[in-house]
DNA sequence: ACTAATTTGTTGAGAGCCATTACAAACCAT
DNA sequence: ATGGTTTGTAATGGCTCTCAACAAATTAGT
């Protein structure tokens, strides 16, 4: 059964308890242990501000649940009594991640300590059939890799599922729509074979982000990170979080005006980014919207090609494309002021392209502050970071209250 | 001396104690309280969650602190023993705004339950003066402002400084520049007479934002308040903060590209929405640039009387600067989705003639989520916002801190 | 008017969690 | 071997909440 979800335990109208401290206490043990691993128990007090016994106490109980190992005393060449080693357990509590795309099923196990630990991808042609049967073979896949896991010692807490859609922020499983599923008000309880491991959705974009975000070395707090499946969009990281506006439809980039009469968009309004950067626009602009791309099948792989190949068009229109986006994301560095801006999904496949004129456009754009071109990067992830994403998700829950683990 | 400051106390590194929970619980209780005063002990219970006995240890340390007033029992007409009616306290703990503007001083003080109970305006020509003059007459106005409180029982816990100009996020107490001042560098501690009333700088634009955050009837989470003095500058909150951006930069609305390919902007980009919708641009399109300003002064007064006067060039020139600042504010929805967008500062004089095709903007340019047009409002404040908004800031403080106020 | 019922606020005992202090264990240096 | 140093644990105490019991203050009913 999924242990770890969006609960909200004890949050409900911020009073504060014992229980409370003792989680937050729990999790700053263990967020020291992993920042810098291996970690004695007085190496942790010394470096939390709690006194040795207090974390005597908390890492024993970290120990019983599974999220930490001790190591046996080992000489440190130091004077006085060796310390034991404590470090995150690379067996028991693990996060699964699955993801849905049109074309292939994803799915990951990574331990706590943030390592994937298993990783599946196979090619399925998603995009047409039945939600229900593609969930069914989403289940059966993940049943498969939980069985991996259980040999390699690793007991999944927690499942989230990558999907290419939009995800409301409630709990409650629903997809609300992803075009290129074909899905529409999609509950995954409702097609899910076994009730006790349904997953939780969430927005592959934002997972994407989440994962960059998560495994950077030295976290940025504030990131834009762009991707552009169907349409173009950035998934916001501001101080940290998620941040997925008001309404949940932060980070619309795709429909920033970029040229104010400019082409109409399906939209309704004019000159939006999609229609200068979107997919659609540069195969029309770099002459592949017909046959070629009928008889390639990938859009962004055809464009990679045929970039890589010197085809003129299509080194034109990615520098239309990167112009265009360079707009647009001068607009978000004026207004969010972020520690960096990460070119994701597709755009992280033709980042060799469009970087230049991306750049370009924010040197000239963005000058009333410091700003260093290397603050726009491809993503490290590219696409496998939504997947990861969602197999961090759990482990971030569990790293940031251990209390969800059961008590072993 | 000031008490109330930028005091970080207990969370060097997140561990939790006891005096946090405390902490909390006091904080709890008093919101509580501000929410639906009067309130008795067990309603508070009732309300948050904590037992009666809890509360009542809690409310005993508030009234101590004087955060709360205590009423006799009054009938209340239900059977059972009647409730002890508790209230914010009107007496006792206030916070300090001060301003300083080109051509006016300003003082506020507003006690705990956050109203307003002295407000002082003078006018002044402070553009040229040293900075130190400046900040010796505000030192004698808030002295004078402190001395009033006291005969209404109120005692200064805090003071903060709203400046036209740029604060850095940190304590110290530096104005970076105040271009309208003719200030660099300024430190406050270094001009100010009495180092125990030293007050904390806040820029004016985000004081004006959290004042109208705070003032809501139903706070909005994330607000986009839109000012201009100098330049065009927005204010975010988001999630009920003010965000700053990594480096401090965000909201710089003015240097939004409007028109890729516009005139040339002082910061060396083109077609900055400055160049439509500032001061500058403004005047200069409804052809008041040269004389006729000579003699007003007030440029925004100035457009506001010839708007009022149906002078066709400035209704022009408005309507245009609305629709520049439209399609600028689109992308900050696309990308921000905010609650609301207020129209602060300047904009709020002017709101009556820029309204119409702000929001006409808006409405052709948002169109892939729901957007009311009521979500664009001029601000409720005007130009009262950052006084109030510094004095409220220590108010809020206490609220979410009450162990920051003396005992006794 | 008097009693019963109800609600409020307080009091005392108890539990959970961390700090403090003391101490045994395990290592290095001499 | 002995002393010094550091680690981990155990015992005690303090703080803050919960729980249960109770006195106080009111309404409802007779």
């Amino acid at each position: 059964m999924t242990v770890v979800g969006r609960t909200n335990r004890g949050a409900e109208n911020g009073r504060a308890s014992q229980q409370d401290m003792r989680r937050q206490n729990l999790a700053v043990v263990l967020g020291a242990v992993r920042a810098h691993s291996p970690l004695s128990r007085a190496d942790v007090a010394g470096r939390v501000g709690l006194t040795r016994a207090a974390v005597s106490s908390l890492v024993d109980e970290l120990i019983e649940r599974g999220a930490l190992n001790e190591a046996p005393a080992t000489a440190s060449g130091r004077v006085g009594r060796p310390g034991r080693a404590l470090t995150i357990s690379d067996r028991g509590p693990a996060g699964l991640g699955l993801e849905i795309g049109a074309t292939h099923l994803g799915a990951c196990v990574a331990d706590l300590r943030g390592e994937p630990r298993l990783w599946r991808r196979v090619e399925r042609d998603n995009a047409g059939r039945p939600a229900g049967q593609v969930l069914a073979e989403a289940a059966a896949l993940a049943a498969e890799v939980e069985a991996e896991a259980a040999a390699l010692g690793l007991c999944v807490q927690g499942r989230v599922l990558a999907v290419p859609g939009v995800v409301p922020n409630e709990p409650g499983g629903l997809v609300e729509r992803a075009p290129n599923l074909g899905w529409h008000g999609i509950r995954l309880a409702h097609h899910w074979p076994d009730q006790n491991t349904v997953p939780e959705p969430e927005n592959e974009a934002n997972l994407g982000a989440l994962a960059e975000y998560w495994s950077a070395e030295l976290p940025a707090q504030t990131i834009v990170h762009v991707s552009a499946e169907t349409g173009i969009g950035a998934a916001l990281i501001i101080e940290g979080r998620l941040f997925r506006g008001a309404r949940g439809f932060a980070g619309e980039l795709g429909h920033i005006p970029v040229q104010p009469d400019g082409p109409r968009c399906a939209c309704g309004a004019r000159g939006c980014l999609e229609q200068y950067a979107g997919e659609a626009a540069v195969l029309r602009a770099a002459g592949l919207a017909g046959d070629a791309l009928g008889q390639h099948g990938d859009a962004v792989a055809l464009l990679a090609e045929r970039a890589g190949a010197g085809h003129a068009p299509t080194l034109r229109a990615l520098d239309g494309a990167g112009r265009a986006l360079g707009l647009a994301l001068a607009s978000a560095v004026e207004l969010i002021d972020p520690d960096c801006l990460v070119l994701g999904g597709a755009y992280a496949e033709l980042a060799d392209w469009l970087l230049p004129s991306v750049r370009a456009e924010l040197a000239a754009r963005v000058t009333v502050r410091p700003w260093a071109s290397e603050a726009l990067r491809p993503s490290a992830l590219g696409r496998r970071g939504p997947l990861l994403g969602a197999a961090l998700t759990t482990v971030r829950r569990i790293m940031a209250d251990p209390t969800l683990l059961p008590t072993g």
